[in-house]
DNA sequence: TCCCTAAAGCAAAGATCATTGCGTTTAGTG
DNA sequence: CACTAAACGCAATGATCTTTGCTTTAGGGA
């Protein structure tokens, strides 16, 4: 058997280019129309590049929209580490807060949240997993569990329902809450 | 000026059998497609119905998602009213936890979320205005707001992301804990 | 019961989307 | 620098969706 046959992907020069202007155009109008409104003409158009392109690369508008949507935060950034756990969280929760400000964040949970009922959608086992850590290194303090449901769940639900309630001062509330009922 | 001119809107016979047969349809497709892959013209042939009257009452998909999804619970049905808040809220919680975990329900939650955002579809605003309700009837006690927070947010956050963690135990644990920290 | 018209049905036309074959450009490699 | 083929552009086609004018049905008040 010959070795592997080497596909040899390209992914510099143009195909690059039409990766920039496809995704520039998916964000404006996943923006202007919301996602569920957008199709892969509108999206070629906008772009400057032919529809072909786009259907050959993604085969349709979900998958798109899924893919380029991967504003994710880095799983690999430092987590705030203050000393005090509630200072920590208050910071975390400002970053979650501050990325699904971006309109492909908040998109790309929506299509999660549409296509969730399996298991749950990458970006959000990542914050669990986050406020886990948080917790652990304070040496506890915090039932995970209510992390996620009296933080990131309200969260989560102003961005799907009431995108314009996500306030600056949202975090230090959530999280001040927190630690009231204790 | 003439008196009232009493639009009259027909919401009986056959309308209303085509809303219904319009709905069972749309909640078996949401199931089976996600609601992304749902069309009208799918829809109507499943329900038996001319697609151009769904195009009329409704004009596309997610609007006829979002809009089905809103009152599939009745707006009109009685709230618990014990005299207690805390106890009428508890048992409202534990209403809207038993609708979710039928999937049909669940299906469509997942279908207004990902239609949410642009503009006034919110398929939970109902729930908010119950919770106002209960609220101002007992004559206050806590704000709305904390109750959309946390206990809506949290239920809606499993419903979406985690249906298994739909526990009998839930709604009174949300509600307590909204209780505790006063 | 009769009348008015809201709402549904029907059919045709128009718009938009998705697929496919083929030629052209060009990134990556020896 | 030449070669290979990955990725794009173009154009034609078929499928699907959406709109629109008109007719028919039937809800609900007089």
């Amino acid at each position: 058997m010959s070795a592997t046959p080497s596909p040899a992907r390209r992914t510099g020069g143009r195909s690059a280019a039409v990766l920039a202007a496809v995704r520039s155009a998916v964000e404006e109008l996943v923006q202007e129309r919301g996602s569920a409104q957008v199709t892969i003409p509108m999206v070629a158009e906008r772009a400057g590049v032919n529809p072909t392109s786009i259907y050959r690369r993604w085969g349709d508008a979900p998958s798109m929209i899924n893919d380029l949507a991967t504003y994710r935060i880095s799983p690999d950034r430092p987590l705030p580490d203050t000393g005090d756990l509630r200072e920590d969280l208050t910071r975390w929760a400002q970053e979650i807060i501050e990325h699904f400000r971006q309109p492909a964040a908040a998109a790309l949970l929506r299509g999660g949240a549409a296509g969730a009922g399996a298991g749950d959608s990458d970006c959000l086992r990542n914050r669990r997993a986050e406020a886990t850590l948080l917790i652990e290194r304070a040496g506890g303090g915090v039932p995970v569990g209510d992390v996620i449901d009296h933080v990131v769940a309200p969260i989560v639900y102003r961005v799907l329902f009431q995108p314009w309630t996500l306030t600056d001062d949202l975090a230090s509330a959530l999280v001040g809450r927190l630690f009231a009922g204790r």
